[in-house]
DNA sequence: CAAGTGATGTGACTTGGTAACGTCACCATA
DNA sequence: TATGGTGACGTTACCAAGTCACATCACTTG
C-alpha cells in the first residue's frame, strides 16, 4: 500500500477551481485548497510558488518550449508569420475538445479577478517572449521579430476566448488560424 | 502649525523608491517605507493599494485617459495610426528632462523584480486597453483597433527603454516617433 | 462656539509565504 | 536480508502583507 495517494498536484490543482468557482478566489485560502485535496499547506507550495500558479502551472512552460522548438525546427526559407503560423498549430494541438469544459471555467475564475488577471497578462507576455527569442534565433531582425511574435500571440488569445466561452464548434486551431489571418489582413492595411 | 506635514502620498514614493534602491523590494517592508516617510502602515495602505503600487500609481491613470481624450479629439479624418501618433505625442511631453533621473531608478528597480515585472506587464496592458477602447469609439473595427494599439505602446515602451536606461540626448517624444515608424514600416512588410 | 470632516494613528487580526526539522515508505546495493 | 539513501510529505513556528474597527485632533463651516 502506498504511503500516500498519487497525483498530488492534480488534487490540488482541482480542489483549487473548484473551491474558487464555489466561493470565489478571495475566500479560498490555500489551507482550505490543501485541505480538499488531502494535503497541507507547505505541500501545496512544494508545488506551486504561490496561490495564483496553480491555475497557471498547467503548461506554461511546456507551451513555451513547443513555441521555441517548433520555430527551430522550420526550414530556413519560411518566412516570420509562416513559423509563428506553425507554432500556434503546434499549441493549439494540445487543446482537445476534452479539455475545453475545464479551460472555461479556469478562463471564468481569472476573468473574475484582478491578481488572476495580472498574472494571465504575465504568461502572456511570457508566451510572446519565448516566441519573440526563437525567431530571433532564426535571424529575424528587430522590431520584425517581437511584432511577428505579438501579433501571433494576440491571434491565439482572441481565438481561445471564443473557444473557451461560446459553443463554437470549431477546433482551436482551426479559430487560431483565422484569426492570425485577419490580424494579418489587418497589420498589412494599416498603412 | 499644521499636524501633519503635507504631500504625504509623494513622501511615501521617495520613501519607498530609496529603500528598494538601497535594500533592494523584498528586503524592504511597507513599515520601513511608512517609518521613513514618518508615517504608518496603514496611512501607506490609504494611499495605495498594494505594496507595488507605490511605484505605479504615479502618472498611471492619468495617462490612460489623457491617451483616451487626445485619440477623441482628433478630427474623423485621422487614420487610426495618426491618433495613435497624436496620444502618443500627448503622453510622452509629460516626460521632461528633469524626471528622466527618477524615471532611470525605477525602471532599474522594476527590471530586478519579478513582481514589480508582472505589475509593469499589467500596467502595459491597461495602457493598451485604453487606447483600444478609445480606437473603437471612433469606428475603427476590430482587429485594427487593437492592433494600432498595440503597435503604439510597443513604440512607447521600446522608446522608454532607450530614454531612461541610456544617455541618448533625444526627448522622448522623438524616440517614441522614431519607433512607430519602425514599427509601421516592419509590420507593413510582414507579408 | 458647536458640530462635522478628513487625514492620520493604534492595535488586533487573517492569510500568504518561508524555513527548519522530523517521518516514513520505497529503492538500490551489498 | 540488512543497510543506508532519497523523495514526498507533515509539524511547528515565524514574518510580512493587507484589513478592519475605533480613536484622535487640527481645520472648516454654520
Amino acid at each position: 500500500m502506498a504511503r500516500w495517494e498519487p497525483n498530488a498536484r492534480e488534487r490540488l490543482v482541482r480542489a483549487a477551481l473548484d473551491l474558487f468557482t464555489e466561493q470565489g478566489y478571495d475566500a479560498t485560502t490555500v489551507n482550505g485548497i490543501a485541505e480538499r485535496a488531502g494535503l497541507t499547506k507547505t505541500t501545496f507550495f512544494r508545488h506551486f510558488a504561490d496561490k495564483r500558479e496553480v491555475l497557471f502551472a498547467a503548461g506554461q512552460e511546456i507551451h513555451s518550449r513547443l513555441l521555441a522548438d517548433t520555430v527551430a525546427a522550420m526550414p530556413d526559407s519560411a518566412t516570420p508569420l509562416q513559423a509563428v503560423a506553425a507554432a500556434l498549430d503546434a499549441v493549439t494541438a494540445d487543446f482537445t475538445e476534452d479539455r475545453r469544459e475545464f479551460a472555461g471555467r479556469l478562463r471564468a475564475v481569472i476573468a473574475g479577478n484582478g491578481e488572476l488577471m495580472e498574472r494571465a497578462v504575465f504568461k502572456r507576455a511570457g508566451l510572446a517572449r519565448a516566441l519573440t527569442d526563437a525567431l530571433r534565433k532564426r535571424g529575424v531582425p528587430d522590431p520584425t521579430a517581437s511584432l511577428a511574435a505579438e501579433l501571433g500571440i494576440h491571434a491565439f488569445y482572441r481565438a481561445f476566448e471564443q473557444w473557451a466561452a461560446a459553443d463554437s464548434r470549431q477546433s482551436l486551431t482551426d479559430l487560431t488560424r483565422q484569426a492570425l489571418d485577419e490580424l494579418r489582413a489587418a497589420a498589412a492595411a494599416l498603412g
